[in-house]
DNA sequence: ACCGATCCCGGGAACGGTCTCTATAAAATA
DNA sequence: TATTTTATAGAGACCGTTCCCGGGATCGGT
């Protein structure tokens, strides 16, 4: 229209100074008219990236996730980032499927909190191998020297037994995790050992390895129950559990906390209330993908150094963990 | 490395015939040894198209919308699409600058549930000039000619005031949501027919029009308790205010359901473990998600009809809205 | 022996930008 | 006045594909 090159209208769009000041003006009037912008896919094509990270997560149903996935966008739209979410449904195959997508799709980076039944890493060796900037968050792995943000869970899984026994508690049964999971791991050694320092045995009978979907909560809480020697606290590690649990020992006649005192594990709004309002961990999971953001960035924009952080979590004591009253 | 040129390479590696029958062996092999994977970006450049389907929905937290990113992303990766999320935050200006976010991305089609501030629609307009297909679902934009999915709210709402009704109740209050939205008007419109069918007022005390965020439910509770003619039933727009709502009535000393019945709307996994067990309405969102994903991909493989789904909701029925006792 | 059809394959444009290199005129300097 | 610098603009490569078009070789038929 202006009877000017391509190159001249690309220098006068961008910063460049290499242009008349009144030719500039031109061009971007003409550009504001015909409602210009810039090809983002030829942009990608030729800068060799896409401003596009990749996020896997198990689900994004688990509320624990969905808070982390607003952390992410948060921090990723500032920087001009749109997120690509992949859910791998606690499957490991298709945790492998969302990575041969994310690499397919040349996002810059990937933030990933594997799934329960991942319990080898080969799949990610694929990132590294091109060089592509990885932070992993809350479950990470242990194996693969990357990036990785977690949450305190030995210390805090600690703290939460000792609330429990400084309750007068001394038969504490866990609801854990999958123990390949690093949180589920750590979390139960917090227990564990913090049994240990108040020289209560570990009891296998008080030890229940419940799958991330609760699916099977009625027939461990009647294993319980049916116990010769009843627990009288359970630590759950997810809300769900734990007011699930509640349920059915109040079906039962089992009065909380009088008899059995509860500490579940992610602080969910729905804590407050029910009855009694359960005791719980709150686990700040928007920071943690904030913080998980922010160091893929970092690594993004050239940074090679391997950084791990750590975001505390706390502990909030409501009726469902009151003193024990015979 | 065979010596060949790229064309033939492109046609030995898509189905074209145009290729020997050895040459194309070879080259298959050696793509095989190279590790090689056809640029995307390339791709979409050439081919004027990305592959991803955008999903502006108003927040992940709110499980109604996780489940229906699930169902979404089922059919869309499926059909080998990738999905970008983004959350409006409840927000009509981070809706627009989602859709700009989209649109520049270069996505093929959009799919988008209007934030709860949405009064007006022009941004959308932005999408239909370009071209792009669009379907709204759940939370649609009334004024606009396009594909839609939605529950049948009005019936549903209905449905279930006359369940309380029947149950006895004649004083029935409700939580509604902000009424510019489809869904609460809607909503509210069959709660409103019912009482009207069966010769009951409509209060203006009884109505109490919420966020979605049930950042004052306890005042709202309150409210009720104060009245000289106190609800003797609540129809709560989501399950979460109503449990919350149930908890401060008993706070009181009402009894649910014998006083005050309560039903919610969504039938959380949640209902089944509060006391009592909270009756509510299962919409199936993942099926929202699929429908929606189904229809935007025939619009993007070319149909140009527009397309209004209906999925059906289901009342269950639990303690909570058990038979009034006097 | 000639010719048309068929089979393969290579050349090169195109997608929409950026960027390097070069060209030209004007201005500044020797 | 001759020469160098400066300001501005254009030409064209490049990113990695697809695909249209044309051309050479082979083959079969007359």
């Amino acid at each position: 229209m202006l009877g000017i090159s391509k190159s001249t209208v690309s220098r006068a769009l961008s910063e460049h100074t290499d242009v008349n000041a009144e030719t500039r003006q031109r061009v971007i009037e003409v550009a504001r008219k015909l409602n210009y912008a810039p090809n983002t896919i030829a942009l990608n094509l030729k800068q060799q990236r896409t401003n596009i990270i990749g996020v896997i997560i198990p689900e994004t149903v688990n509320r624990f996730f969905a808070k982390a996935i607003g952390g992410i966008q948060r921090i990723a739209n500032l920087a001009g980032y749109n997120v690509m979410i992949c859910q791998s449904d606690e499957s490991s195959t298709t945790e492998k499927n969302n990575l041969q997508s994310l690499i397919a799709a040349h996002v810059d980076g990937v933030i990933i909190s594997v799934s329960s039944e991942t319990d080898h890493t080969d799949h990610f060796d694929a990132l590294l191998q091109r060089n592509i900037p990885v932070v992993f968050f809350d479950r990470i792995s242990e194996s693969l020297q990357t990036s990785q943000v977690v949450t305190d869970n030995y210390e805090i899984a600690f703290e939460g037994t000792e609330h429990l026994i400084a309750q007068g508690r001394n038969k504490i049964a866990i609801v854990a995790g999958p123990l390949n999971l690093y949180v589920s791991k750590h979390r139960f050694q917090g227990y564990a050992d913090a049994l240990k320092k108040h020289n209560l045995p570990l009891r296998d009978e008080y030890i229940i390895h419940s799958n991330f979907h609760n699916s099977d909560i009625e027939a461990y809480t009647k294993q319980l129950i049916n116990l010769p020697e009843r627990p009288d606290a359970v630590f759950a590690i997810n809300d769900y559990a734990a007011i699930e649990m509640m349920y059915h020992f109040k079906k039962h006649g089992i009065r909380i906390p009088e008899d059995i005192a509860m500490l579940g594990f992610n602080n969910e709004n729905i804590c407050k209330f029910v009855e009694p309002p359960l005791s719980s961990i709150e686990l700040s999971s928007y920071d943690l993908g904030t913080t998980a953001a922010e160091l893929l960035l970092r690594q993004i924009k050239g940074s090679r150094e391997l950084e791990k952080k750590l975001v505390k979590s706390k502990l909030v004591i409501r009726e469902s963990t009151a003193g024990k009253k015979s």
